[in-house]
DNA sequence: CCTTTTGGTTTATATTATAAACCAATTTAT
DNA sequence: ATAAATTGGTTTATAATATAAACCAAAAGG
């Protein structure tokens, strides 16, 4: 990754945020829309671009006879949010005169 | 800022190509182009949109009888990519288990 | 059953990034 | 002289895409 190709998964707020509250722990669809604050259509076709790009996984489980899709960073969606913040600082870092 | 008001200047690329470009010295319109590989009107819109929001600001110099821009990065458009670098640091720092 | 709630997806619209077209001044070629 | 090309951009039209509104199915409550 470099400054010329970085990944449209971070040029986007809602998209940052949802990486950024799966970075501690998995979420459900709603507990993202709570930390995101996004309406229900807009996170849903963020979360399948991410995960269409492999930054996301979600699985769907039957809790009390309804579906419940859970949702986690996967190690490349991390690996890649680690190399893009990196990048940035190495920008900064490099203006140390 | 926090991760609800990340700023727009860093969610497109070429503003980040922009922003990034100008850390290390100020440069004229074309060598942004040089360095940015933008085409004309999209760096001019980028550019007009960095000045308008404090980012930058520029100069125009008569040299040869020609117009010469010159864009710098201003101590607020620094400080700003210092603080959205620190963010999403520290986002990752908190993950720390 | 009829309405409401849960858990989403699909689609239409509004925004905005990008590229194409344009413009004025200057230089170079004829 | 003046036509053609270059410099240094801006304006505008179009393409892409983020967002919100509308929709849908299944279950629960009244």
């Amino acid at each position: 990754m470099n400054i010329d190709n970085i990944p449209e998964a971070f040029s986007v707020t809602l998209r940052l945020k949802i990486i950024s509250s799966l970075v501690s722990s998995s979420k459900t669809f709603n507990e993202l829309r709570e930390t995101t604050q996004a309406t229900q259509g807009n996170l849903s076709v963020q979360l399948t671009k991410l995960e269409t790009w492999g930054y996301i996984t979600s699985s769907k489980v039957i809790e009390k006879k309804r579906t419940k899709s859970t949702y986690e960073l996967t190690s490349f969606g991390l690996s890649q949010f680690e190399e893009y913040v990196a990048l940035l600082q190495a920008v900064l870092d490099s203006n140390m005169s």
